[in-house]
DNA sequence: GCCGCGCGATGCCACAAGCGAATGTCTAGC
DNA sequence: GCTAGACATTCGCTTGTGGCATCGCGCGGC
């Protein structure tokens, strides 16, 4: 058995010698390859006889009086060297898109309501703009959400302040500061009430809330505004919410994003915040992982999205 | 418009860089990639960062505390690494089988009677030996065969003496020296005939050749021996002219080479060279081109098939 | 038949890139 | 707060790489 010389190691080559090598083959001149390739004869030379000894152990071309031509080897070279550049090439051009956001994916995630007006719209302004990312969505709570940012999952997440998650491990871009609004029925006294109303007006009225508890939903308003309302129905979809709200069994917080799309049945009451608005809403990225440059994108179609949706406050907090 | 970082020109970068890359995803480390690949954990972080660099003009990992995470880019970039390391590897693979004459290709040629028995018996022992090489066969004269041979359509050809072809533009490896036999039918006044016969015996017969002149043909023998025969039939085909032969319309010289195959009511009768032997038969390759490898062991295969070949001198000429 | 010309190889030099070893920085976990 | 693990960075040195000039070698013109 005699020593293996190349003892199944991949030889490490650079593909300045592929390029040199193709260009030559497609010449047949080192002298030509090399002004194409804006390089000297004797770089071409020496990239090629660097090539030769690394991968082929062997001439690839034959030197001849004029020119050069391929030999057995070198003929068996050129669609592995031609696979390689293309492959290279078409990853830097693949790149250069993902850059541009002009390719690549964007996973992201959104709570329902801001799927209803904020979402949408955004949405759409940028497939419009980037019509080649791949977009996947998803809905949930914004602390599900923010654990599925954390765990990977997801590249981007609209969440709100709302449920008192820490938000300090997630970069976040800032989009609006919510207003609220107190759903009454049509027929409830302060239906046609002027004006912002204290939320104490309704200290002793029957509440209708997602969770038996208000903490950590939008009722925490009505905590810091000094009541603890008492939930009489627990209903979680909005829709559902309005029939229970126009059938007289109690009122219920909206949000100032859901509140274009009410029914003619219930009135809805501007709610006075005397503290610091009701809820904030960001885009949340997880923090000191690169993030996908679609996400950047989304975020600034989600910022022009919010100037487009009436009743909203655009708060100035940073 | 503003000036473009990456004019269009693809980057330059090692493979290296790229098997780092892969081990580092796979992995999720670079100080294990490091371990696998046999170098420090400072030479993956800067091949890393030297693709990073060349190729995504950004971050292919985010850094965590714990090791590493592929960005939208760097998954980009997998399937392109996979596919140039993959070429690479499987190039080196092909030019190692090539070297091994385990791979590649062969075109070789020979004139017809070399056909008949020195080549069938060269082409099988090659076969057995290297199945992997894929073969091309010619069948024409020396002439031919050569220029083909320099038009670089060949890559070895077996040819004779025979033409007066110049030869010293090929590199040749002597295979043997063909004795003469001439073919007469089995009532000619000679067919009993005991020992070589000089030629001069047959001045007078009508020959049957392959050409209207004797020149170039095994008839140079003749033309060396002092008298210009007579052609009366033109036949080209060894089967024919043995017709001619047994018919008893006239005489031909045979080349040892065909001797095996001759029909028994024709009768062989060994020719007495008083000069030098009738012609040498070469295996030529063309001068200065690196040698396919297969040619070479071709060579070796012709070299033994001849051992296996009676009546055939086998010449001590370089 | 001699000389010039074209083409690839090579010696030399300066410069940049890449390596290993050691050190720095940040984070998680105790 | 201290340690351990993981990646980045710095330092000195080696190696590789390109440009320039030159050499060697066929071929073709005169």
């Amino acid at each position: 058995m005699t020593a293996m010389p190349n003892p199944h190691h991949d030889p490490d080559l650079s593909t300045v010698w592929l390029r040199a090598f193709l260009q030559v083959a497609r010449h047949g001149s080192f002298t030509v390859a090399a002004r194409t390739l804006g390089w000297t004869q004797s770089a071409v030379s020496r990239q090629v006889a660097a090539l030769e000894a690394a991968l082929a152990d062997g001439p690839l071309f034959d030197r001849l009086p004029r020119g050069v031509r391929l030999t057995e080897a070198g003929r068996v070279l050129v669609p592995y060297a031609e696979t390689v550049v293309e492959a290279v090439h078409g990853a830097a051009r693949r790149l250069q898109e993902v850059r541009e956001v002009a390719g690549g994916r964007l996973r992201f995630g959104a709570f329902a309501t801001a799927d209803a007006a904020l979402v949408p719209h955004a949405l759409a302004a940028f497939r419009a703009r980037h019509p080649r990312v791949r977009l996947s969505r998803e809905e949930g709570f914004t602390p599900g959400l923010l654990d599925r940012l954390s765990a990977g999952h997801l590249d981007l997440a609209v969440v709100s302040t709302t449920g008192g998650a820490p938000l300090d491990a997630y970069e976040l871009h800032h989009l609006l500061d919510e207003s609220l609004y107190v759903a009454v029925s049509a027929d409830h006294p302060l239906a046609g009430h002027e004006g912002p109303v204290r939320l104490g007006l309704l200290a002793d009225a029957d509440w209708i809330s997602g969770s038996p508890r208000p903490e950590g939903t939008l009722l925490d308003t009505a905590l810091r505004q000094g009541f603890r309302p008492r939930v009489a129905h627990v209903v979680g979809e909005w829709t559902a919410k309005q029939g229970y709200v126009a059938a007289g069994l109690g009122v219920t917080l909206v949000p100032a994003l859901a509140a274009e799309s009410v029914r003619p049945d219930v009135a809805l009451l501007p709610v006075l915040d005397e503290g610091a608005p009701a809820r904030a809403v960001y885009a949340a990225i997880a923090r000191g992982r690169s993030p996908a440059p679609a996400a950047q994108a989304f975020v600034t179609a989600l910022r022009e999205a919010v100037t487009r949706i009436p009743a909203c406050l655009n708060g100035p907090m940073a």
